[in-house]
DNA sequence: GCCGTTTTCGGCCCGACTGTTTTCAGTCG
């Protein structure tokens, strides 16, 4: 099999984009492969099966003739021949001295050119024999520069921070900044307020009188480990943490524009400047502009107005067809924390979890919640204490106990039973049958073939108890990637069972991801967004998975657990 | 290399900060 996954294709066109960027092409040609790669990364069917069908692949923005031919080769052979001609020229490794901050394109192609330098070793080693100062363009102090930068970047990997933790920097930072004399507004933008899974560092926007001394206090805030640059309007630090943080001063009158701006995301907003200049405006951080005049500028929905477009949440701001669908009045009407009635994923201290049912009850019915499926781990998990028949039995017993002197509150009783390895559910049905409900998950090997894997899933929904399938990938952000499965068989399969994808609210799962959220729902898909709580705290981990499906752009009604009870029950019956 | 109500050529987002520098190129977001 092997089937090519878009983020190869992706990688192997980002590579050619830099490879060109340092070769001095033409920098548009440049952006197209970047462009391109963004395209194919974001995009949720498999563009190798795309390739077959005729012309499929040119109606994918920023994809044409050419790149769909070379989309097709690297399907059919596996490689693609203008990657070898430009290796031959430029070592692919130069790419990773562009992450040495400071070095772009062409200074990197100087110091290949008059050094040799092919990697990060090489650099290390001319700039300890002082060989860098003497380049044109370089001086001692840029040859300091590198080797303190080299130092750093072995410190800590270049990894994106997870939103959940980016949030408990936030917490602190925001209201430090809210604090200062003269501030108005401070306002956390970028992929932060899109809600990504994770963000690369921090936008935030201040409006603030022009005696504000907030620049001073923001470089002087005890977290900040390293200042990057400090000036009158924009300053950038690096927290101990790692976590990068730029602030920008704007005027209260360019509020909105700032926002539209920096929260992004880029390519949402180069759309949004090709649509203004289309009717004679310009649009930049300041405001929007017909002439020198500023017709717009102080709320974004003044500047999405000014372009004849309604208001467009960040969540969505992707370019990935929301600019379209709000001309033609077709925006969704995004799902949000109160419609959620209840939280379908749970563990006691019966398995893995840390609180009993009746904290678990308490801590769900002060969220507001109408009811919580206790799902405790089925027996194949040993590590979690997973429950067997009998014990499931008699916990089956004490919530029929426990819901009675209940009030507010509904406990549902229910499992996260294990899928097996041949697609068979790890407890018999003459115990599933008891349950409310079932959420189903793969919690071992996770190395099969797309074909066994895909196999296993649609074999296990065949089994009419199962209602919701868990962490649909099993990917850990950073630390692991999901499991080989074919989506579109997946949720067909799915759809024609009445079962339901579940999007995991835990920070470091937010599975599954907006993406494949975006691909089910175009499939008729509904959700179930659960917190997957081990305990009384991570129930509020309940909002972000709703971010999540929100990027998905999922709607209440698409979500399962926005309705009241009754109306529940009737959905989780076969 | 893409794209088209400015359509097959000639455009392609734009401003802040740094320092390689003394008027501007490179990098970054």
């Amino acid at each position: 099999m092997g089937q090519v996954r878009n983020s190869e294709v992706a990688d192997l066109f980002t590579l050619v984009a830099n490879l060109l960027d340092i070769q001095g092409a033409n920098p548009f040609r440049v952006r197209a492969y970047r462009n391109a790669a963004r395209v194919l990364a974001n995009e949720s069917r498999s563009v190798a099966e795309m390739v077959d069908r005729d012309h499929e692949l040119e109606t994918l923005p920023g994809i044409g003739r050419d790149l769909a031919e070379k989309i097709a080769e690297i399907v059919h052979s596996g490689h693609l021949p203008l990657l070898q001609e430009l290796e031959k020229k430029t070592p692919p490794s130069l790419v990773s001295l562009m992450k040495i901050p400071s070095l772009g394109p062409k200074r990197v192609r100087v110091l290949y050119e008059k050094l040799g330098v092919k990697n990060i070793d090489d650099l290390k080693e001319a700039a300890e024999a002082g060989k860098i100062r003497e380049l044109p363009g370089f001086s001692e102090k840029s040859e300091r520069h590198i080797l303190e930068e080299i130092r750093k970047l072995r410190l800590r990997g270049a990894e994106r921070m997870k939103w959940a933790d980016a949030e408990e920097v936030v917490r602190e930072l925001v209201p430090y900044l809210e604090d200062v004399e003269g501030v108005k507004r401070v306002t956390v933008a970028g992929s932060f307020r899109r809600k990504r899974e994770t963000v690369g560092d921090l936008d935030i926007l201040v409006a603030c009188s022009k005696s504000s001394p907030v620049m001073e206090r923001f470089i002087h805030y005890p977290e900040v480990g390293e200042i990057v640059s400090h000036g009158p309007t924009r300053s950038i630090v690096i927290l101990r943490s790692g976590l990068q943080v730029d602030v920008r001063v704007v005027p209260e009158i360019s509020y909105g524009a700032a926002l539209v701006y920096f929260t992004g995301s880029k390519s949402h907003s180069i759309k949004m400047r090709g649509m203004a200049v289309k009717s004679g405006l310009k649009i930049n951080e300041y405001g929007v502009y017909r002439g020198k005049r500023r017709i717009a500028g102080r709320t974004e929905e003044e500047v999405y107005r000014a372009v004849g477009l309604p208001y467009i949440e960040p969540e969505l701001r992707e370019d990935r067809g929301e600019i379209e669908a709000a001309l033609k009045g077709r925006l969704p009407k995004l799902v949000e924390i109160g419609d959620i009635r209840g939280d379908l994923h749970s563990h006691t201290l019966a398995t893995d979890g840390a609180n009993t049912l009746e904290g678990m009850a308490e801590a769900a019915k002060k969220l507001g919640y109408e009811y919580l499926a206790i799902t405790d781990h089925s027996r194949h998990l040993t590590v979690a204490k997973g429950l067997d028949e009998e014990r499931l039995m008699q916990q089956i017993r004490e919530i029929d106990r426990l819901n009675e002197k209940l009030v507010g509150i509904v406990l549902l009783k229910a499992i996260e039973v294990d899928i097996l390895e041949d697609g068979e559910l790890d407890l018999p049905d003459r115990v599933l049958r008891h349950l409310d409900l079932r959420v189903c998950s793969i919690h071992h090997r996770f190395g099969l073939s797309r074909e066994k894997q895909t196999e296993r899933l649609i074999r296990a929904m065949d089994n009419p108890y199962f209602n919701i399938l868990g962490h649909l990938t099993g990917r850990l952000i950073n630390r692991r990637e999901g499991y080989d499965i074919d989506f579109e068989r997946v949720f067909a399969a799915a759809k024609e069972r009445g079962c339901f994808i579940e999007i995991n609210s835990q920070p470091e799962r937010l599975d599954a991801d907006d993406t494949l959220c975006r691909q089910a729902k175009e499939m008729g898909l509904k959700f179930a967004i659960s917190s997957d709580a081990h305990s009384v705290e991570s129930l509020k981990f309940m909002r972000f998975g709703v971010s999540q499906a929100r990027r998905g752009w999922i709607e209440a009604d698409d979500v399962i657990n926005t309705r009241p009870l009754k109306e529940l029950k009737r959905l989780l019956v076969r």
